[in-house]
DNA sequence: GTTTTTGCAAACCATTTGCAGGGTC
DNA sequence: GACCCTGCAAATGGTTTGCAAAAAC
C-alpha cells in the first residue's frame, strides 16, 4: 500500500521532470498528499490535507500544481450530477471514470469498443472527434458490503 | 423558425405553470431570449441578451430561474473539455448532447443500447446507476462545409 | 547567476443570498 | 390580501494573479 503510494509519486516527479519543472519541497509534499487520496477530491480538500502536513505551504502552489498536472493529464476534473472534483489518474490512455455512490470511490475503466457510441452520434449526421463519459453506480466492496443495486425495490 | 421559438417558450412557460409558479414579465423575458440561443451559451451571454431586451432585469433572475430550470431539466449544463455553458433541451427522455467543434450549435442524441458502456463497467465489477456521456464532432453543416473531418491528416 | 517557484494578499468571476418593495394569483 | 418574485447590493467560494523574496538548477 506504502509502497504503491510511493511509486505514485515517483510517477507524478517524473512528468514534473519529464516536462524540465523543478522539484521543490512544497511541490513534493502536495504529490505525497496527492498520492495518498483513495478517492475524487475537492481543492478545499486537497488544501487542508496539505496544510496538515506543512502549514507552510499556500493555497495558490496547490492550485498551480494542480494545474501543471491537468495539463499533463495527470489529474482530471469530474463533473457528475453532484459530483465536482479532481481525481488523480495515472493511467495514460483514453479512459473513463466510475465513481461509487456508496463509498465514493472511483475506478477507472476503458471501453474497448466506442462503436456504438460512434453510431448513436452518426445517426444525427455527427463525426465525432472527442467524447467524455462519466459513470456513477456502486462499486464491488461495497455491493459486496450490501449496499445498493440489489436493495429490494 | 418564429413558431419555433415560440413553441419553445410556450412549452417552458407550461413547464413552470405544472410547478405552480409565477408568470411575471422578467420570467416570460428571460424565457424568450432563452428560445432564441441557438447552441449552448455562458450565464454571462444570457445576461446580457437578456440586457439587451429588457436592462430592468437584475443578474438574479435569469440566475434564478435558471436553476429552477435546471430542476426541471430543461436546462442542462455542459462540461466538455473547453466546454462550461448551460444548453436547452426541451426533450424529457434521458439524451446526450453532441457539441459542433466548428460553429458550437449543439444536437441531442439517444444511445439506443448502452450496453457496452454496460459491459465495460461490469468489467470493473460496478454496478452502474447513471451514466453522463457528451460528445464534441463536426455536425453534418459545417462537414458540408469543408470544415473539419476528411482534412487529408 | 539566472530562471523558476513560492507565499501572501488582493483581484476575479460566476453564482447565491438577504431584504424590502412590487407584482401575481 | 397572502405569498411569490424582483432588483439591488453585498456576501460567497473557488480559483487566479502580481509581486518581491527564496529556492532550484
Amino acid at each position: 500500500m506504502e509502497e504503491r503510494r510511493d511509486d505514485c509519486v515517483l510517477e507524478l516527479e517524473r512528468a514534473l521532470d519529464a516536462r524540465g519543472l523543478r522539484q521543490t519541497m512544497p511541490r513534493r509534499t502536495i504529490l505525497g498528499v496527492l498520492a495518498g487520496m483513495d478517492r475524487p477530491f475537492t481543492s478545499t480538500e486537497l488544501t487542508e490535507h496539505v496544510a496538515k502536513v506543512d502549514p507552510r505551504i499556500g493555497r495558490a502552489s496547490v492550485y498551480r500544481l494542480l494545474q501543471l498536472l491537468r495539463g499533463c493529464g495527470l489529474v482530471e476534473r469530474l463533473h457528475g450530477p453532484a459530483t465536482e472534483a479532481y481525481v488523480l489518474c495515472l493511467l495514460r490512455d483514453h479512459h473513463h471514470h466510475a465513481t461509487c455512490s456508496v463509498c465514493g470511490r472511483a475506478e477507472t475503466f476503458t471501453l474497448e469498443d466506442s462503436a456504438s457510441i460512434e453510431r448513436a452520434v452518426e445517426r444525427i449526421g455527427y463525426t465525432m472527434e472527442h467524447h467524455v463519459l462519466e459513470v456513477v453506480g456502486v462499486c464491488p466492496a461495497c455491493r459486496a458490503a450490501g449496499h445498493g443495486a440489489e436493495v429490494p425495490q
